[in-house]
DNA sequence: CATGAATGAGTCTTCATTCAT
DNA sequence: GATGAATGAAGACTCATTCAT
């Protein structure tokens, strides 16, 4: 089982102008080689071609490759997750059917945003990234369950286990979406489908009608 | 070399038991270097030592690694559809929660009949087995709107969408399961959720009760 | 200060007369690189083009660049630890004369035996071999202390202190002498003074005249 | 880009106070840098900021990394040699045993000056400054040939030799010393030793008693 | 003058694949 | 058929040096 490597966090936080610049160029360039040629055939060299810099630029920031590509995931997680812990803010003590709807489109939304970055980080995230996400995860967990317990109408026991089938029953379904292109038709249909499952199996596990 | 992608099928049938005794030690192998060292560091020859043999003759069986890898894939992946596939033979007819039912645990039952495999080919499935997959969950995809049809009780529209929601719906939740390595309390936890939820979700969509 | 780097020990013990017939290559080839461009410029590639094989090759022997450099040095160490062993064990219970002559000489000859190597591998001694050279100089040291002990008329005191010294005088001038290319002449020269000095010196330390 | 060897003297003198303390805590630095992570490991960019400034600064007053280092290098042989020159001026036209003293005394008080720095030079001198310590090792040779022409009661032939060996023979062991930690109780038994061992060797080959 | 971001040639090392024995 | 030594293309990463700010 691959082992972190060690020190994977920027060598140097960009100060200049220039540099922020820099660094933003080279994310780009990382989502892009990814989209283009897969994470298989990404090299740093490729990325800082693609991003109009040099390897030694490119090192500079980063102290290695793994560290450029889990900085990358984590940016996108960064961005899922927020979001999701927004809509569950706004959806706090609004009926079950409200707050199932608020997630799920947050969720979606979120994963759709960007794509193509969705899409390239799959691969990273498999290969690299299985502590980080399971760290977000579990971020999303906690303001599932936290918005479920404020939920107008019922009360649930046992969150943890609905919290988790919750985020895995709607991660699939969009993972599979993100793979196959995310055609907006079929998009709709997920989106709609999802909303109704959660929904229905919220009030499969509701222990109490307030 | 490393260059081609073609030619990805065995080289040769093994008709001798000889023969099928060393392919069966190599697919052995390639799992336990997977397990034990990951993706990442699987090496032809590793694996061929693991499997005493030598790589010459693993290149005997296997034009190259990859068809290496996605064999031991396809092997699993076929074990897991066909279960699936006879559990759907066998709940033709059956009332809506039964089929539910046959199919959640069916799921469940094969994906953690190895949990070895399963777990240290997730990474070769996202490296290399997204078109299989994708292949082999049609055929899935099929089954389940094959029984959704016979269904004694209920009727359903967009049976194609449901299928692949029910699916990766089901998929996810199981993967998570697998990665954090299958507790069986959570898995009995996770069996039962899942059932309710698919249970439920067919029921919401249902369009007409017989 | 520069850390050991693990694994410095050969990978593989050659079993075969062409594996031999490899390393033996390589032994050489690394010293005739080490003599034509330098430690500093010594590649393992170029060192396995001189050999006529491929990098690939020279690490299926040596685990790193530096396990090369550290056994073609012990390999030359050896050498000269063992001829000035054997020295000592001829010289036991001589006059000490005898053992100061038949000491130096046999320092010097080994060092000479293969001027190109003791050339080249003065800057392998000084990056990497610290640790080898004071492990064979002990090996020497005891030598030393053992024949002294045995000398057929004098006797000494602290021969730790005296076989060091010993030792490191001999060495500096037959490092120097090997520096400047080692003139026939000079060399003649260096071998009579050196001679006469460890004599006298020893002669210095001696406690009781027996 | 690393390339030519020449234009290895500073790129200027150091005129005003500022400059002459930049230079002088880049001289310190290397030699921090040198004893701290080893000559493997120094880096321009290491040493300019160990010494408070930045690359450009020091490239400001020296051309390329080696030059600074042979810069350093030369600062450290020329007190040694100036030490020894010294020696040689005060202990003309003593007696032999006064001289052989003196010289020891101020070889080892040179080089035992400062540790950190000796010990930090060696690898230095040995992969870039065997030219300059040829160098300044003939400037000693002349000096030592001086001293021993002046000596009161003994003379000696071949001179050129004798000094060869003297140097090399008092080097050897003081090297060895230094490499080890130059413990102070070892020290003054080296010390002693090797002003036995001198003082016996010029006995031998004196030619003449005045 | 000082700074430090950018450059990119140059090294080590790995490993899929071949083929002589 | 089996073996495992040989191959060498490919990629991660370093660091001396420059030059725009």
């Amino acid at each position: 089982m691959p082992s972190a490597k060690l020190a994977l966090s920027p060598k140097k936080m960009p100060v200049q102008a220039r540099s922020t610049f820099t660094v933003e160029s080279i994310f780009t360039a990382t989502i892009q080689v990814l989209r283009d040629v897969g994470l298989e055939r990404l090299t740093t060299t490729r990325v800082a071609e693609r991003a109009g810099t040099s390897v030694g630029t490119l090192y500079q920031y980063f102290p290695n490759k793994n560290a450029l590509l889990l900085a990358v995931l984590e940016r996108h997680l960064l961005f899922v997750v927020q979001s999701i812990e927004n809509a569950c803010k706004d959806a706090r003590c609004k009926p079950i059917a409200d707050i199932a709807a608020t997630l799920v489109n947050a969720f979606v939304d979120a994963k759709l945003h960007d794509v193509d970055a969705s899409v390239a980080l799959i691969p990273v995230r498999h290969k690299l990234g299985e502590e980080m996400v399971v760290r977000y995860t579990q971020r999303v967990e906690i303001a599932i369950c936290d918005v479920l317990m404020t939920a107008q109408d019922v009360k649930f026991g046992d969150l943890r286990t609905i919290a988790f089938i919750l985020t895995k029953a709607a991660l699939g379904p969009v993972q599979a979406l993100l793979e196959t292109g995310a055609h907006p038709v079929l998009t709709q249909a997920v989106r709609g489908h999802l909303i109704v499952m959660i929904n229905s199996y919220l009030r499969s596990f509701m222990i109490e009608n307030r």
